[in-house]
DNA sequence: CTGAAAGCGCTAACAG
DNA sequence: CTGTTAGCGCTTTCAG
């Protein structure tokens, strides 16, 4: 029945070599005769070993894991990180452990609890919607533990990050409705405690400014970026005296409910509003018209972020400084913006 | 600086315990006093006190982590699945270490070394589109490593599996479109050699067959259920001499490829051909019209496959009998198929 | 180049 | 109820 698992000491018994010895072999280390290292693979591959890295993990204090704590892992941005970030783990040699915070400030410190008790070499985060501190970092910080984040950051915090040039998305958003002729440009920001949120919005204030068409404050509604939020906050931009002629959303969610109410009100897309969304979801090609988006290059931005903490973690200064990375987003143009006819 | 981890002998010497008196009080073991433990207690939250589990781990021989290989993440019944595990293993005590084997079956090879290696107490698998063969998992098993399956099961391979009633769902769904009239349904059918298009497409077959409707090969088409592949097989059938008036297809994205095709052939939907898909994705309510879909429980599917999986590593006797539960699935009717007029 | 021995932090007999 | 002791399997000085 159950096999018991060989391990490095059978095989130096069945070799009457010394354990220390048998180790070496095997960690390829150089102090080591050809001909013992010769004998001891080929016993090791014909028992079938499998280093216990537990038993590694514990001697060394490192156990070759990874952290990762994502607010959800349904809607395709985290769930493309996550790709990016284990294909680059894994080819390192690095096992990833994942965390969903569901978006809920206290559910991401228990996640801590738990990566920092799974031992985890590295942490990468990106925020819940609902963190406005960092007390549970310092734990981290702590321990000297590298911490890398991603996307979703707190502001003002010096942090090693990798983040999307969310300004240059927003401005570019902007600036191509300018150029389909929109002067009158809504748009429904996240919350703005959130860089993302925050630099989209900047993009789209400094998009105007450039291009001389004035700020409206009335033509800026926030929310949650739901797609019920969507079209709350277009439903109230309807009412205006004078309605805008494009939304530009920091998000698809809110970007298709727009479009259902758009569609409610008999307004043609993107002839009388031109739409736009953020993060270039799945679905923004299978809505009717299709959704010009933003796209937010989602496995470069995992593969960039493990890099950059496996570069903390092997190279020891660790608190030296803080690096960041900024990865340039790409608008995607589709039907709800494109070949807008005056 | 890095701050050393505190650990139970410390918190015996600062006492003038054991360290084995401190390592029962805080494993909440019965036969200890009440004033010590209480002490314990105290100091430990003093001390900010955090057991190594890699310690435990290899002490007790046993990880405190479930193994988790899924194809892939991204589209949302993964994601949901996902979220069903951890939330339940998490409960539990235990962690989850997700691989992804992108639909292949080398990759798929790789991932359960890497999950042995990290010594998974129980291992959770849904199979890459590309398995054909069991012999990887012959390692679990010789290592008496409890293992379930999920939603995806080489056919006939007597294992422990939580799966979803594929077969009512193709039913269900065609049930559905012969009330509303429609008499040529057509389907478009994944590979055959997965249980659940299988069983898809054997509740297609049989809900005709009960309601004296003859079953016509032409109108079934195979494919690989993408968004191309529909548009592809949808063409298809449009060319016939005497064109479907619904679709059942056994995957939402091929359904959004047949309602683009249709939209371009200005045949209304569902007047003209009706269309189901199958998974309830996101954004199944983002198309126009709302498509209507198979509901495949994910989270459940999720927690009920853990909940088994922890019965198989806590109880010993584990190649006893291979359990299975099926799960039923919940018919979303929408507007793709609703109140059809004749 | 190889061996002996110590110990990572914890648990589980076995004794009191 | 508490203490003593022995290891889990591996790496890593320190000696040869």
């Amino acid at each position: 029945m159950a096999t018991k698992r060989t391990s490095i000491s059978d095989i130096a018994k069945e070799l009457n070599l010394a354990v220390s010895t048998v180790s070496r072999a095997l960690s390829g280390h150089s102090r080591i005769s050809e001909a013992t290292s010769k004998r001891v693979w080929k016993l090791a591959e014909k028992l079938n070993y499998q280093p216990n890295h537990l038993a590694a993990a514990l001697r060394k204090g490192r156990s070759n894991t990874l952290g990762v704590i994502v607010p959800h892992i349904d809607g395709h941005f985290f769930a493309l990180v996550i790709k990016g970030v284990e294909a680059v783990a894994n080819k390192a040699g690095y096992n990833v452990m994942l965390c969903q915070s569901n978006e809920d400030y206290v559910h991401e410190q228990k996640n801590i609890e738990t990566l920092m008790n799974a031992q985890v070499d590295g942490v990468l985060v990106s925020l819940a919607r609902t963190t406005h501190d960092f007390k549970h970092f310092e734990k981290v910080r702590k321990r000297d533990i590298p911490l890398v984040f991603f996307d979703r950051i707190l502001d003002g915090v010096n942090v090693s990050a990798v983040v999307l040039d969310d300004y240059q998305g927003g401005y570019q958003s902007v600036q191509h409705l300018l150029e389909q002729g929109c002067r009158r440009i809504a748009h429904f920001g996240g919350p703005q405690h959130l860089n993302i949120y925050k630099n989209r919005y900047a993009g789209y204030c400094q998009a105007l400014h450039d291009h001389g068409v004035p700020f409206d404050q009335e033509l800026v509604v926030f929310g949650d970026m739901t797609l019920a939020d969507g079209m709350r906050s277009m439903t109230e931009l309807l009412q205006l005296p004078q309605r805008p002629d494009a939304v530009f959303s920091a998000s698809d969610f809110s970007a298709v409910g727009a479009l259902q109410v758009l569609k409610q009100h008999q307004l043609r897309i993107p002839q009388d509003i031109a739409l736009t969304g953020f993060s270039n979801e799945t679905f923004a090609s299978f809505t009717e018209p299709m959704l010009t988006s933003v796209d937010q290059r989602c496995e470069e931005m995992g593969g960039a972020a493990v890099r950059l903490l496996l570069e903390m973690v092997q190279e020891r200064p660790t608190q030296l400084s803080p690096r960041k990375i900024l990865l340039q987003p790409q608008l995607v143009v589709r039907e709800s913006s494109r070949c807008r006819q005056e």
